[in-house]
RNA sequence: GGAGAAGUGGCCGAGUUGGCUUAAGGCGGCACCCUGCUAAGGUGUUAUAUGGAGUAAUCUGUAUCCAGGGUUCGAAUCCCUGCUUCUCCGCCA
């Protein structure tokens, strides 16, 4: 969410850097309930101290046994002024509140701006694209051969996009999920977290997921509980309404959960395999930081992502997003994308966004600033580290030999206890 | 799931025959003072949100005693609903 009086103060600004992400996006809508609305409340405020400086005289006279009908009508005239006022100014705070939960972030100055995913910038490489003298086959023909995973029985259970894995393949997935979290406690300092997957709108909306994007989510019947889409919501949430240390900050967690999208809108997208499902496995990174610090630790959070795509010797480049294809709370995004030869090209396996104060403010997340003694929104970064999912089908396309098999790489032997799938 | 009790500021805790309570008292935090250092002591200060006035320091209004409704001239205090916690019972991995 913007910061209203920011937007009072510096509406062009906000405006120009709106239409960097869509021409059609703007604030005046929202600047217009704002001036109506505080209008309201200053004579709602005035009507209010009159009541109650006549009610304490009330109290007075009552207790001196003087009559006090005529006053007390009075008063309750007021009351009845106040009531009206009290609806409109309920209504105009639920109007703004609705227009700026639907208002995206701002992107940072430093976003390149675009118009489309072709206007996103390769920042680096990392390994060249992998090539062999016989025909790579796709994870999905592999997967099948090695009956790692059953993609038919997973439908049969289910519905489309719905995965089974076994033997080889749940232990290679498992492996996966223990190596990313090891590498981020262990060598990067997070915090290990397992949260609820279930979570309620509150959360939901305190991370940007509601009210706009609520056909994207599984959602509980009768109950006020949808499945996460990543554990960026319930991690990020945990100090929702809370008013953090200065010197708590930064915090570094992680969190494994298995993570649920409806996928609506992707109809015919990368349908075969195990990049676009319904229920997947990720290892999400969040951090929670000051103003100051967020920058240079969106940085360290994109490496520490990128390290673990190092230590499984895979193919990968880092990508920074356009205005037009960074996500909707975020100011400033990393993609990181890992090479797939059955699509001859990169594929996204980590998004590692900086979502300023636009998530802490939804989300009422603040620190007291140590020196002044001042409460302000902090500032809340995730990244995944990484889809293990994908992870695993970019090991079995990248990985393969020339007699069939499936090397494992070497960082994972202590996971898996095998070290090829034949 | 059933029965009881309770939810007050960073924490503990008073206030529940409605008005003088944003809220006593204590702890903790912060600032200053004092004794040679330490310990102890003294004084003061210590919520958040949202309006208005002012270039600003600042002044000032309103709201908030779990949340949402209601009663009343007036609600932390009375009534209703919901949520949460605790105790007991049931169930269960």
């Amino acid at each position: 969410m913007l910061d209203i009086k920011l937007i009072r103060e510096n509406p062009e600004k906000i405006n120009e850097l709106l239409k960097r992400r869509n021409p059609e996006l703007s604030i005046d809508e929202v600047l217009q309930i704002d001036t109506q609305r505080r209008a309201v409340q200053t004579e709602a405020d005035e009507l209010r101290s009159k009541r109650k400086n006549e009610s304490q005289k009330i109290g007075e006279l009552k207790k001196q046994g003087q009559n006090t009908d005529e006053i007390q009508e009075e008063v309750r005239k007021i009351g009845d002024e106040i009531k009206i006022l009290e609806e409109k100014e309920a209504e105009f705070d639920e109007k703004q509140r609705t227009l700026l939960l639907n208002i995206p972030n701002t992107p940072d100055e430093t976003t390149p701006i675009g118009t489309s995913e072709n206007d996103n910038k390769i920042v680096c490489g990392c390994g060249e694209p992998t090539e062999a003298d016989f025909e790579l086959k796709p994870h999905w023909d592999i997967a099948e051969e090695k009956g790692i995973v059953d993609f038919e029985r997973g439908v049969k259970l289910s519905q489309s996009r719905f995965i089974l894995y076994r033997g080889k393949g749940a232990v290679l997935e498992r492996a996966i999920i223990n190596f990313f979290l090891d590498v981020h406690t262990k060598e990067h300092g997070y915090e290990e977290i397992l949260p609820p997957v279930l979570v309620n709108s509150a959360a939901m909306t305190g991370t940007g997921q509601l009210p706009k994007f609520a056909e994207d989510m599984y959602k509980c019947e009768n109950e006020d509980l949808y499945l996460i889409p990543t554990a960026e919501v319930p991690v990020t949430n945990i100090y929702q309404g809370e008013i953090l240390n200065e010197e708590d900050l930064p915090k570094y967690m992680t969190a494994y959960t298995p993570c649920f999208r409806r996928e609506a809108g992707s109809a015919g997208k990368d349908t075969r395999g195990l990049i676009r499902v319904h229920q997947f496995n990720k290892v999400e990174l969040v951090k929670l930081t000051t103003p100051e610090q967020s920058h240079e630790e969106h940085l360290k959070l994109t490496k520490d992502a990128e390290r673990v795509l190092e230590l499984l010797e895979l193919p990968h480049r880092r990508v920074e997003l356009c205005t037009a294809d960074i996500g909707f709370s975020a100011q400033k995004c990393f993609d990181l994308e890992v090479y797939m030869p059955s699509y001859n090209g990169y594929k996204e396996i980590s998004s590692c966004s900086n979502f300023g104060d636009y998530q802490a403010r939804r989300a009422n997340i603040r620190y007291r600033e140590k020196s002044s003694g001042k409460v302000q929104f902090i500032h809340t970064l995730n990244g995944s580290g990484l889809a293990v999912g994908r992870t695993l089908a970019a090991i079995l396309e990248n990985f393969q030999q020339s007699d069939g098999t499936i090397k494992i790489p070497r960082v994972l032997h202590q996971y898996t206890g095998f070290d090829v799938i034949e």
